[in-house]
DNA sequence: GAGGGCACTTACCGCAAGGTACGTACCCCA
DNA sequence: TGGGGTACGTACCTTGCGGTAAGTGCCCTC
């Protein structure tokens, strides 16, 4: 498995809560299984568009070892597996909000022409 | 320069935050400035053990394209420049506060080994 | 019986982030 | 006269993140 020995002693929380979050698409699937409550793989797939089948397992598979997501398996045919937040997930999420509040600042003063197409405004956080 | 072409369309405002985060050293960067308010460029190097002359240029230069620092020379011999944060920086700092306040937390369940040597809970971030 | 969905796994590849090393121009101190 | 400090710039190299493509086993539908 690829699963990078990650987890280095770190200097602050910062760090600890960056080596969780980075990788491209985390912030995303943790905002999809917010959104849903419950998703199975190809859902998540489906919602977010430009990731491969490669990543976003790979991906699910590290969020599941740092204890964000729980991954349960249903022994059906054909496959059933829904992924969830765990509680550690969903703090972090709601840690998450005031960074994603300030990017959204960020997005709306460096490119307003981006902001009123989907009343970014009015949606909580994506 | 390297300076990449970043700042592509941000999908949500976690993208437009984490894409000015990212990067080895911006976020204890961040905390050096927070804390001291004002640093020189070798005094930044002493406090972030480890990071090399070319990271913390770069690193420098595009905080401070992303307008969450100022740069200020002094024309003098021997040359000195001084970086401190703009109020989107502080702004950023304050938004990465429960980011880290969730970090500690996760290093205090997966590694309390490392968190009693320096007293981590009394300090504020890092 | 061909095609498509499900939930992956494996192999391979490219590129950018980050590290190392050295050079620059000037100064101060021993 | 040599060593060290200041604030970088540049060239080269390695690592690994992420992408592409193909294969797997079973099932359902057309």
């Amino acid at each position: 498995m690829v699963t990078s020995a990650r987890r280095g002693p770190y200097v602050c929380g910062i760090d600890a809560a960056l080596d969780v979050v980075s990788g491209k698409w985390k912030g995303l699937i943790l905002w999809e299984l917010e959104a849903h409550g419950v998703r199975r793989f190809a859902e998540l797939r489906r919602g977010l568009p430009g990731v491969s089948e490669k990543m976003l397992t790979q991906h699910l598979r590290e969020m599941e070892a740092d204890q964000l997501v729980v991954r349960t398996v249903y022994a059906e045919v054909p496959p059933r597996v829904e992924y969830t937040l765990t509680g550690h997930g969903r703090a972090l999420n709601a840690a998450l909000d005031p960074l994603g509040r300030w990017g959204m600042e960020r997005i709306r003063r460096e490119q307003p022409e981006l902001v009123d197409h989907a009343d970014a405004a009015a949606m909580p956080r994506p």
